[in-house]
Formats: structure tokens, C-alpha cells, sequence
DNA sequence: ATAAGACATCGGACTCTGTCAATATAGATG
DNA sequence: CATCTATATTGACAGAGTCCGATGTCTTAT
């Protein structure tokens, strides 16, 4: 089976294109892109994706990550629900309680789209 | 020169904390680390680091940069200006124009800090 | 000195976001 | 059924963010 380049995976924008500082983002591009960064870009959904990322088995019991915030139940679903539904957290319930799994794809495709270095210009 | 493993650089905040996904992020790390990508978190400002980023040199005008866009002169300024108070954009006045430049560093660090991947649990 | 061009800053209108209290839902248990 | 526990949803509000037009600053040219 081939990861085709044709794929654009609804649950993985950052895997649209190229890194940052070789190509120009397009509008549509960083359209898509941006909804991923503003799910991360808050401190406290920062410490949630890293709390459930870093959890041996790399999820979380929502019990867990909400005594581990000085903020409301309701704030900390919250929260959980804007990385939910920004593809970077997956959510399974089980009984009563409900697991948060961090989607290390989507994370690796964001770094690299931020963090590769521009490419060298071939000579000639 | 020794580019110091001590040096905790204002410039580059992202350079304070192993990757997300192998130690959970602390409050204070994740308020130094989320000004960054709030900065990021935006598709014009996506796209204006990109435009920079990818430009020959690593920098570029801000005559280009506004052209680029349908938005008026002063919001294209107030973007860059976001981004260069966040330590992701150089700026420097050559004459009448102003260049901004990419702090490719940041970007990679920042890049490393998201994407890399969960440390595996060593044996015993 | 005057004028023109490149960029920044200011002040406002409007929208978006983080937070909480209150309430709803859903599964387990008596 | 009634009740308890875990999580989600709703509604309200303050603060922050985006955008524009008007204006300010700095540099070069005449």
C-alpha cells in the first residue's frame, strides 16, 4: 500500500503542503492550516494536548486532566472539544468515563510544516 | 564561538521544553510557548511568514508582502509587527524600506517542539 | 522648505474567545 | 424507579483580536 501524494486527509490538513519556508502557503492552504495552530495556541490546550501525548499509551482519562487544571469542568471539556474537532485529539468513551488520544500524525505533520528549513537553491 | 546548551534565549521561547509528546508541558513553559503560536495561528500571518520564509535569503520587503494581499497597508502592518514582537520575524530599515527577515531558529524549534514523536518506555 | 513615498500608530467598529454557573445527558447502582 | 457520578451543552459576559480610515514619522528628492 502507497501513502498516496493525492490524499488530502480531512483529519491531517498540515499533511496539504509543503513546508513553510520552501513554498509560499496559498490563501486556501493556510486556511486550512491556521484552525490547527489556534487549537494548540492557547496555554492551557497546550498543557492538555502535552498531558495526553506524554500519558503512557498516549491518551488521557478526562478525570485525570481536569484535576490536573485550577479551572472548571466545563472549561476543560471545552478545551478538549476545540482539539477534538480540530483532528489533533481522538475520543473514545468507555463506560463512564471518556479517553482522549493524542493524534501524533497530525502533530508530526504540523512540525514539519513549521519547522523544516528552506531548501538550498540547486546550482544552476 | 559555542552556540551555549545554557543560553535560554528570549528570542527563541519554544527552545525551553523537550517535544510535547515526551514530557508534559508546565504551566509557565506552555505561557512562554503559546505566544508563539498564537502568532502562527492566523492565515494571513501563516502566509506572510511563508512569503518571507521561502523568499530568496530568507526575507523580503514590506512593499511585496502588502501587495500580496487584499487587505489595507496598516492591518498587513500590524500582522508583521505581531510577528516580529513574537521573535518569528527580523526587522531591519534599509533606506526607505523596511525587510523583514525569518527567524528560521524559532521556526525550527518550534517545529521540533510539536512534531517530534513520543519517546519509546525503555526496558526495565 | 516643500512635497512625495514607505511604513507605523491610533481610534473605532465589529467579531471571536475563555471562563463560569447552571443545566442536560448518559451510564452505573441500589 | 430514583440516585449518583462523569462528561457535555448552554447562556452570559469580559477581554482580546481583526480590520479599516485617518494621521503621524522618517527618508529622499526637488
Amino acid at each position: 500500500m502507497s501513502k498516496s501524494l493525492v490524499v488530502l486527509s480531512p483529519a491531517d490538513p498540515a499533511a496539504c503542503c509543503p513546508p513553510l519556508s520552501q513554498v509560499p502557503l496559498s490563501a486556501e492552504q493556510a486556511g486550512q492550516v491556521a484552525p490547527l495552530l489556534k487549537a494548540l495556541a492557547e496555554p492551557v490546550r497546550l498543557r492538555l494536548m502535552s498531558l495526553v501525548a506524554s500519558h503512557p499509551g498516549g491518551e488521557a482519562c478526562v478525570c485525570d486532566l481536569t484535576n490536573a487544571f485550577d479551572l472548571s469542568q466545563p472549561t476543560i471539556s471545552h478545551h478538549l472539544k476545540v482539539l477534538h474537532e480540530a483532528g489533533l485529539l481522538d475520543r473514545e468513551k468507555r463506560g463512564v468515563w471518556v479517553y482522549y488520544g493524542a493524534r501524533t500524525e497530525a502533530l508530526a505533520s504540523l512540525g514539519t510544516l513549521i519547522g523544516d528549513p528552506p531548501q538550498q537553491p540547486g546550482p544552476g
